[in-house]
DNA sequence: GCCAACGTTGGC
DNA sequence: GCCAACGTTGGC
């Protein structure tokens, strides 16, 4: 079993929308970026996810979910109405694909990115690099459990 | 709002 | 296949 983290903006989807409907998937669809679309398709039902809230006010690791349904063809892009809409993507031969979460825990507090920096478990993780916008990467049994250790969340073990 | 870093595109 | 231009990400 693989651990993952994936970044989202908590105004388009956050750790609260999978609070509140703890038993209901939630469609992890519009990722473009073809390093993060492979890791997707390597995702395992029941995996764990690191829920990572960027470009925000708290940003860090604010719970996690796991794996309900493994890599299917991300509908948004073939609709032209969505913002992630991909015109070169043929239906026949789909560029994109989706994982289906369903909620795991909530930090009692987001885990600051600043506080991740100082994991040395984590130097070599991609979320911590300058500059790197990786949004979907595996994270290794090191990682997740310097991770587990600092977030004090009595849920997650 | 700024801007560094990065991935993608497209001309050649 | 190279690489400059461009658009996007994401922290600050």
């Amino acid at each position: 079993m693989t651990t993952w983290l994936m970044k989202t903006e908590p105004e388009e989807c956050s750790i609260e929308d999978f609070a509140k409907a703890p038993t209901t998937p939630i469609r992890w669809d519009g990722v473009r970026n073809y390093q993060a679309r492979n890791f997707l398709l390597q995702m395992q039902p029941g995996d764990e996810v690191f829920i990572y809230h960027s470009s925000c006010a708290k940003i860090g690791i604010a719970g996690m979910a796991r794996i309900n349904r493994t890599a299917y063809p991300d509908p948004t892009q073939f609709d032209p109405t969505s913002p992630y809409h991909d015109p070169a993507s043929a239906p026949e031969k789909p560029r994109w694909q989706a994982v289906d979460l369903v909620f795991l825990s909530q930090f009692q507090q987001v885990l600051p990115l600043d506080a991740l920096r100082q994991l040395p478990a984590l130097q070599d993780c991609p979320l911590v690099r300058k500059g790197n916008r990786l949004s979907v990467m595996p994270i290794t049994p090191e990682e997740r459990q310097a991770i587990l250790a600092a977030t004090h969340d009595a849920t997650a073990k």
